[in-house]
DNA sequence: AATGAATGAGTGTTCATTCAT
DNA sequence: AATGAATGAACACTCATTCAT
């Protein structure tokens, strides 16, 4: 029983450990980007020893990409609990995207460390990447059928449909922040064009009811 | 005017070198990124000295930024070219829509180049776009106006729409470029999910209609 | 009375562990060369913590000339062990061969040992191999001395012929070893040139008679 | 014309360069080791920028066993021009033993570097080596043969035997260099036990004639 | 006594940039 | 104008050693 109290505490402190680093380089690899980020810089602002990370991490690309998981895996959770109690297709399109947007507004890290990703590594990006995207539009169809079936929604599509709202949302996405964060300082991100979730309202009026006039 | 003749000679051939060294550092930006890419690979596929690059360009950023330029200028003309002569506004969208899907089709580097240069130099990258963006944007809220004027579009806030469907165009067009080329060779682009093109026309129904059934 | 017991067992454990460690230690610096073998190798094959080999050495280079001293001490036993009781000079000259050549086809990490010594800390290396050197030259040239006085010997210059000898058999040793054994593996020291105790007739005759006819 | 003896030129600078970085790349490496030997030390030595190095040599182990391969030919001409003359097979071991040994007495620094190599670079150093220790085998094994036939050498194993001279050689050889050669100075080696050549005597007796008396 | 997590000095290598020719 | 040899600042990663537990 000691040996396990003992083991616990070992594993939670390495466990807590990893995640300290984690939490460091997330900030500083948003911050600077991959390249420009130097190890030393992740290790002064823990200060805890250069070799500390090796202990942890192969190597600073195996970092990188550990964020990355990491931001994927939450913004799952975050879509599939927020979702999961929804029925109503045009409901769901429309907490979907403001949980979306909400999240990232939450986590403006998320969306450099992405785009750090796919720029420096493609592959790794698009095989971690594609896993969510999969999910996200898998989710997306099966809600426009619904939609469908129920008559809420036109015939149209669905597979491409998804597809392209998924790619729109991610778009959205990438142009607020774009737009918004010009600051490679310190400031927590304030974006100037406002949340994102501000923006929900117009995108979900955008893809519900489109341009035409009824 | 011997003097000028001259002048004119020299002047057009360093332009043409200048044009040499912008096309090939395009390619080779496009297909390695920039951090990747070397100066002496572009030097390599030139066949010419190391030195000369520095006697067009500062240093590797501006040269890269540059590259970014010339594409931003092409993609502005042939959308300025396309759009003049059209004035039904829904028209004008459905065209819009394929012909910014189309010049991407065929100038697949371009969306690598505008990726790399946000990635690597957001706050260039976000002075050079933002020029571009709004331009877009404005001549999209025209365009909406216009709808409206005439009653062919809905009532709407026609700055909001206009950022949002900018956004969503951009978006769209980085999803099927990320998901598209995987390789890291020499393949010119060959996007198994087929050309954005054809997409033109899914993304032109969510637009133009929605997702409601009318 | 009772502290005495525990003090040897102590003790007894103590210069157990040593040894364990020095056997490990040995193996793995034969196999791996000093630089290349890493102390947590060493652990790693004994199962047990970095910090308790620096209980019982130093630093790594002290624990690599403990291993070098003991195989010294070893092969010093067995030669004086092995000649102690012959008197017949020529009889002594092919024993010693024989049993120097058996010692290294029975200890083929020591010779690896001595070699890594040499080239890694040529001042200790000299410093304790001189001992055993000094001793084996002046075995030789008493034996030498003792064979002219028999007249069993030509004339000759004892000291330097004795120094000669001594040189011609480490030297043999040497290149049979290093043609030998071309694996850095795992494979016990299999040489495909045959045994050196092979060799020793050989060798013991060109010592003997040289080259000449008589 | 002007531009072959401009290519001359370049090619000429070329070659010196890395003759240069050769000659101070074996005086450090005899004198530290190889890894005790750190490229800063080299380029400090030749006052040239540390990139200058990776110019010529893809990396210190390349250019570590470019100075040993150079080694290696400088021996194997030296031995092929003082021999070649030579025709009686006595005379010719005689030779070369003192052209041997006196090589080494001109070049100490090649002892060492054969040494690290060996233990640095196992399977390079028996590549390399190996073709030089066949080559010297060989024209031994010639010699001997040409000798018994003469009817000046004794009957033996003539393969087996000049493995055994040219083991022995290289062994005295190491002897009196590791005995030497104490210093890790800067002083010019001075052996204090005398030259090589001094010793050459000696050993040609005891090749020639054996220990036994006649 | 034993452990193994933490450390950080140390170094090979890269590559944008310069400048003598 | 063009060249490309030379440069050297910069940085990821290793591993012997320490020391709190």
């Amino acid at each position: 029983m000691n040996k396990e109290v003992e083991n616990n505490k070992t594993e939670s402190l390495a466990e807590r450990r990893k995640a300290q680093i984690l939490t460091a380089a997330r900030h500083i690899f948003a911050q600077n980007g991959f390249q420009r980020t130097k190890i030393d810089q992740i290790t002064a602002h823990l200060t805890i020893g250069k070799g500390t990370i090796y202990r942890y991490f192969t190597d600073k690309k195996s970092l990188f990409l550990a964020v990355f998981q990491q931001c994927l895996k939450d913004l799952r959770n975050t879509m599939q609990t927020t979702l999961e109690p929804i029925e109503n297709p045009a409901e769901r399109v429309k907490t979907a995207i403001k949980t979306f947007f909400g999240f990232f507004d939450n986590n403006p890290e998320f969306i450099e460390i992405a785009m750090q990703a796919r720029s420096e590594f493609k592959e790794d990006h698009i095989r971690m990447g594609h896993a969510f995207q999969e999910f996200q539009i898998g989710k997306i169809q099966e809600n426009l059928k619904n939609g469908i079936e129920i008559g809420v929604f036109r015939q149209m599509d669905t597979a491409k449909t998804a597809e392209s709202i998924s790619a729109a949302l991610n778009g959205i996405l990438m142009f607020y922040y774009c737009h918004g964060s010009t600051e490679k300082n310190d400031q927590p991100t304030q974006n100037p064009m406002g949340t994102l979730t501000e923006r929900a309202e117009t995108v979900t009026a955008l893809l519900l009811d489109g341009l035409l006039k009824r």
